[in-house]
DNA sequence: TAAGGGTATAACAAATGGTTATGGGTGATC
DNA sequence: GATCACCCATAACCATTTGTTATACCCTTA
């Protein structure tokens, strides 16, 4: 028994559907589905009522969710624990500035209760090239950043990945609908970050395989600035989803663009597998 | 990272040896190595220090070993909690003799104590051949033999396995010996049971492995008795191990054979699935 | 110095775990 | 009531993993 195979049914309960769970996992409906089957297989038991609308538990899937979660939750502080016996301190993380902004701080907050000891330092820049020279100087230890596309040596691991959504003010007139779709958007002209941010790049790359141009109305640097400009009117953009939860939601509105398939990959890449691992265990483990 | 290998981990350190743990484990000494590394590696950390003579733990190690065995009995508990729910009772097993008068009523007692509702009941021959029909013919739901040499379509398991040991009376001359080799006793005339016998069987297989010829001095028809003509100092014989539990320990005396390397092993074979894992779980799990 | 017990490594076969492509239900929508 | 969107299963395929046997090398001991 595979205990990637729990943690994978937990969250297929949750979900109460092997697409959804696929998704979160970072894995193919198939892969999901036959990780079950083993499941199962390995139990002796059916967990799962597949159904067109989605899967519930049998009785066996009910005993098998009420008792894991504890199961994993130890196994997962047992790891931590080992980790720490190899003494790593004083992690330095590279990143964009919107993970930095957004997302790094409660994370940190939530790690910092129990580690008081272990001091994280960030840096922030706004290019791969620049993150990746820090991480290969040793200027940094781990960075986090999409790496889809970069041949690196390090070890690396998915984190999460993102959809993009339309940021307007409520008093533009696309704020009435509650979600969008490409050619609504296409031929509005966009408030952007700087041309290295990984962002603006996959907006690039999105319109090139949707045929469309980037018409560009203005150019911004930072992040929490291009809100800023939004929610007074300014202009409208396409964003990343956790700018959402640092949007002013009175004035700004976020809308899903229903066939935009671009997404926002967040990995967690590191020169040292170990300081990697630690560093997944104390920040972004779910548990 | 895989239950299998945190068991497998829990027995290495128990036998604080790779090669001594694969046997218990019926697996290869490279194959538990490698087990070994994956686990060592899905950590980020060393677990064992190995040298010529064995293995011992690391600071990790220790924490892994300390911590492990509680997660494995819980994942055990629930592993049975789900099979409990398939509403399996009256389970008949058929076996050898010695399994059924040497081994099952220990294991029996244990289990009752936890679930006394489900009745087991017993079916014994001397003949692989019979209990197999048996099998087929749904009179046993379950077999404990060895099937090694035995094609057959069903769900199979090894328990365990055993050596074998020169039985002689306190008096014989090689009772003064605390192991033999196989040429001390090559020429002896043995007490033996029936040809049908896997004991037999066996046995005549190891002497024509090792170029000899079994000589017989008399034919008994069951286990127990065979010990009682040993200790009443009639003859010697070879046996295994687990008859050394029964025998008269002021009487009989049980010799290693050193270079002897036939072994006994005995399998649980089910017809269903699900049955043989439920009895693994209630009458075989060391947890 | 040779033997015996211990682990590691190489080479290979079988099983596993992932991918894409595709098909068949089911429920919502026009 | 046809169609679309969504969900799960399966097939075919490829890469990785996990087992096997054979062998090497290290250390302890006789």
């Amino acid at each position: 028994m595979n205990v990637e195979w729990l943690e994978a049914f937990l969250i297929t309960t949750k979900a109460k559907s092997l697409t959804k769970a696929s998704e979160q996992l970072h894995m193919t409906q198939p892969a999901l589905s036959k990780q079950m089957r083993k499941l199962e297989e390995d139990l002796g038991a059916t967990l799962f009522i597949r159904s067109a609308t989605g899967v519930e538990l049998t009785e066996a899937g009910k005993i098998l969710f009420e008792e894991i979660e504890p199961v994993l939750r130890k196994i997962h502080s047992i790891r931590k624990d080992i980790l720490m016996t190899k003494g790593i301190t004083g992690i330095k993380i590279g990143t964009w500035p919107s993970i930095a902004a957004f997302y790094l701080p409660d994370r940190l907050a939530a790690a910092k209760k129990s580690h008081k000891d272990r001091e994280i330092s960030i840096k922030v820049s706004y290019s791969y090239k620049e993150i990746l020279r820090f991480l290969r100087e040793g200027i940094i230890d781990v960075a986090l950043l999409d790496d889809r596309e970069i041949q690196h040596p390090y070890w690396s691991k998915q984190l999460f990945s993102e959809p993009f959504y339309l940021f307007v003010h409520r008093q533009h007139p696309l704020a009435k609908r509650d979600h969008i779709y490409f050619n609504d958007v296409k031929d509005e002209s966009l408030v952007v970050l700087p041309p290295s941010c990984d962002v603006r790049i996959l907006l690039e790359k999105a319109f090139k395989i949707h045929n469309a141009d980037l018409k560009i109305s203005s150019e911004i640097d930072f992040g929490q600035s291009i809100i800023g400009f939004i929610s007074a009117n300014l202009g409208v953009s396409i964003l990343p989803e956790i700018f959402t939860h640092h949007a002013d939601q009175s004035r700004i509105k976020a809308l899903p663009i229903v066939d935009f398939k671009m997404k926002r990959v967040i990995s967690l890449i590191s020169r040292n597998p170990d300081m990697g691992k630690l560093l997944l265990s104390l920040l972004f483990s779910p548990y």
